[in-house]
DNA sequence: CTTCGGACCCCTTAAGTAGA
DNA sequence: TCTACTTAAGGGGTCCGAAG
């Protein structure tokens, strides 16, 4: 659902089916979402983690962008403010398993434009789609690194789904990334050059992830830490977990009080998210 | 230190084209 | 298959000032 959006080329789609695997059936309604607005959703999700999902996150725009590793500026924030209006204009029917869901990606927002409150709400009904076998982790730090690069965001997020990752034609991908690239030939060319940026990125993180191309045929092998390690070297002794971060007792909502969910640490945010099971 | 807004401006992307 | 270049359209960093 979230896919490969060029600058300025948004679509409005209308009940479209959006490409997916067996097994999972999406029809969408609303502005395309490109790595962006998955970014918004994805921090999103984290401020609101340790709640139950349909209840109050308050949040500021301060804290939202911190987390997402941007600048507090006037324009990240009005950005931000479209990012947070798209995701809850939209409706989606995705259907997996026993399990179907049609609504948004946000219940819906309420903001205090004095001082920047957010308060998010996210449907309860989400929930099974989130149980521990359907949830991916984030991997939050390489795919920071590769801002501002689509297509290499989405496959880290498309391949981060598959622990096994099995081989796709070129053109499954092209299909599925949503790219717009009218030439399959075309399409490969950036394929290469977004999967040496994740190659690159998943390195910096002790991971590793070998793309081959063979013919038509894309194979990936990765092989990532154990859990054990990740939390060991990203905790860097003195990171408090963020689990342990956002929590306020105001009424059970979390508020990421003034300073949100810093650590003592300092530069901590993405650490965390990277070693959080969320 | 956090929060906020605005001005300025360089940088980057995806897609497309051309050519080796 | 690969590299280099062009184009449209933002993205977002930096600097400034200000307030709590």
């Amino acid at each position: 659902m979230f896919g490969v959006v060029r600058k300025g080329r948004r679509r409005y789609l209308k009940g479209e089916q959006i490409a997916a695997l067996d097994g999972i059936e999406i029809r969408y309604t609303g502005e395309s979402l490109d790595q962006s607005d998955l970014d918004v959703w994805e921090s999103v999700l984290h401020a609101v983690r340790l709640q139950e999902l349909g209840t109050e996150c308050r949040v500021t725009s301060y804290a939202l962008l911190k987390i997402m590793g941007k600048s507090d500026t006037g324009k990240n924030r009005a950005t931000l403010h479209e990012q947070i209006t798209r995701l809850r204009a939209n409706a989606l029917e995705l259907t997996q398993g026993r399990y179907s869901y049609i609504g948004g990606l946000i219940a819906g927002a309420v903001k205090d434009e004095e001082t920047q409150k957010w308060v998010i709400r996210l449907d309860p009904e989400l929930r099974p789609l989130f149980s521990t076998d359907q949830f991916t982790r984030v991997e939050w730090a390489a795919r920071h690194a590769l801002r501002g690069h689509q297509l290499a965001q989405w496959l880290l997020g498309f391949y981060s789904t598959h622990a096994q990752p099995f081989a796709l034609k070129v053109a499954t991908l092209h299909r599925l990334s949503g790219s717009e690239a009218a030439r399959v030939d075309h399409f490969r060319e950036k394929l290469r050059k977004a999967m040496r940026a994740v190659e690159a990125a998943t390195a910096s993180q002790g991971e590793s992830f070998i793309f081959e191309l063979r013919g038509e045929l894309v194979h990936v092998r990765r092989k990532r830490r154990k859990r054990s390690d990740q939390y060991r070297s990203s905790s860097g002794g003195s990171t408090v977990p963020a689990a342990g971060g956002c929590r306020s007792s105001s009424g059970g909502a979390t508020v990421p009080a003034a300073g949100g969910c810093r650590s003592s640490s300092g530069e901590s945010h993405h650490e965390n998210l990277s070693s959080s099971e969320w």
